[in-house]
DNA sequence: CAAAACTGACTGACGAGTCAATCGATGGAG
DNA sequence: CTCCATCGATTGACTCGTCAGTCAGTTTTG
């Protein structure tokens, strides 16, 4: 039933009506309001459903003891790598996380969460680091993990979403690929190795 | 009459009724259509005139000699600046070109238009600098392009958005600051200068 | 006065949510 | 084994509010 959240994420929540949902899903119209309250109702439930299982992927990552250098890219193209095998396998809520405009007040609220708890989890991550004296302590930890989740967003809307091999380079890559040349540039910056 | 644009941005395309845009304008719906086609014709116009004045704003920046690392920061800081100006005087604008769902498939296509030519102008500005021998030739223009790209359009979307000063790190900041900032994570990354 | 600019009540389509009617599984009585 | 009562699940035609777009008429401008 649920597998209709796709049109959610390929056509935007206003664009779709229940009646695709329920033609999608091969149902009438009233066993939908059987099942949710309303359509704002069940975009609500993907969300949460959703963030749940996103936070749990991104967790595992916390670390623990202090590293080299190496250790700390390898662990965060181990995450990423983590992290974009999950967006693929949940392509379409990943386009509704990335983009969340739409949607009525109250779901874009429930996706504001989500972004903010992964946020959250890569400030927590930068500040230990930080206090392991494995990253300089010049900048603060949330600007740092604003930018980080900037860089994450998009290599994963473009990499989910923007499929036109000749314009873009990302749409090609493998999630290991993919991971490893972030966390590059997450640590190395333009400047590379 | 255009400044309704505002309503585009603030609430999104299908939120914002005509009869919203006019009440905001102070004249009546018949007028509206006296002046545009459609609904749809209004947002295309707003993005198309955007986008020109957006690229003219980038096309500054484009690299003619080569120079050391240092001048190479403080230009991208400087376009940055110069950006970050545009996107906060244009602030509905840029929500608009920022998120673009919402909008029906053909004002989609023309964000996404101005959002690849922008991304295109770092493309040329990052080939040209690995010509010179400025940047590493080892991770392909593109990809770097399309790092940069997000990292940006992150950034600006909390700037102009995202303003709870306690949750966000990046909303407080000057212009001047956060394009420091941000030019710095491009080419030197986490682990900073 | 003629054309351009403007008005706002109206319409027609569309789509979220409702509801009375039906289906079919379960089980208890004859 | 058959019949029927019960009830959760399902149906789709319908309602009812909303809103983009229209138009016959009015005002402004040159």
């Amino acid at each position: 039933m649920e597998s209709a959240l796709k049109r959610f994420a390929l056509h935007g929540y206003h664009s779709t009506k229940v009646s695709d949902i329920v033609a999608d899903a091969g149902v009438a119209q009233g066993t939908f309001y059987w099942y949710f309250k309303s359509k704002e109702a069940i975009a609500i439930e993907i969300v949460q459903d959703g963030r749940e299982r996103l936070l749990t992927v991104i967790g595992q990552g916390y670390r623990k003891n202090a590293g080299s250098v190496q250790d700390m890219v390898s662990a965060s193209e181990h995450l990423l790598t983590e992290l974009f095998h999950f967006a693929k396998q949940n392509r379409y809520l990943m386009g509704m996380l990335l983009d969340g405009t739409g949607f009525s007040e109250v779901v874009r609220q429930e996706i504001t969460v989500t972004q903010m708890a992964m946020e959250q989890s890569f400030v927590l991550n930068i500040e230990r680091a930080t206090e392991l004296g494995m990253l300089p302590g010049t900048i603060d930890a949330k600007l740092r993990a604003a930018f980080l989740m900037s860089l994450i967003e998009g290599v994963l809307s473009r990499w989910l979403f923007r499929s036109s091999p000749e314009s873009d380079a990302i749409a090609v890559k493998s999630a290991e690929l993919l991971a490893a040349e972030t966390a590059r540039f997450e640590f190395f910056g333009l400047l590379g190795i």
